[in-house]
DNA sequence: GCCAACGTTGGC
DNA sequence: GCCAACGTTGGC
């Protein structure tokens, strides 16, 4: 089983959109670089678990954890023409992203802040702190999950 | 295949 | 709104 941090603007699609989806579940959309899409693709298995990020926020931070319920299928958004995630070059036999299906597993009582992830120092290995990191999708050791975890509480 | 220009991400 | 980092595009 893997652990994963996944990224959204809050504004876009929060912790709170997926909490009012049908069975807290919907797929994650959007992923349009391709580290980010093979993760998805190759790496994802049901039972995975992830941290809902919030990028893009005041403050950023971890929302929550959610639990991978579906494994890798083509992203229906990128055969709509009217979608901003539209991708012209994709077809049905010849996808080129991918989707999994999220289902929220527990909203934190306690969000936590960016700046409290860079104080840990047990997260200093943890790829969303490295300096430019910009890929929406990263991994995450038990380790780091279980320090997460317990900063929650 | 190189690389300059350009676009995007995302913290601040 | 700024800007550093970095991915993508396209001319050559």
């Amino acid at each position: 089983m893997n652990y994963w941090l996944m990224k959204s603007e809050p504004e876009t699609f929060g912790i709170e959109h997926l909490a009012k989806c049908p069975k807290q579940t919907h797929y994650w959309d959007g992923v349009r670089n391709y580290q980010a899409r093979n993760m998805i693709r190759d790496d994802m298995k049901v039972g995975d678990m992830a941290f809902f990020y919030h990028s893009n926020a005041t403050p950023p931070g971890i929302a929550g954890i959610m639990r991978i319920t579906r494994a890798a299928y083509p992203d229906p958004t990128q055969f709509d023409s009217h979608s901003k995630y539209y991708d012209p070059k994709a077809t049905e036999d010849n996808p080129r992203w991918f989707v999994v299906d999220v289902t929220l597993v527990e909203k934190f009582k306690h969000y936590i802040p960016l700046e409290e992830l860079r104080a840990e120092p047990g997260l200093s290995g943890m790829q969303l702190l490295r300096r430019g990191n910009r890929l929406s999708i990263t991994p995450v050791t038990e380790e780091q999950w279980d320090i997460i975890m317990g900063m929650a509480k």
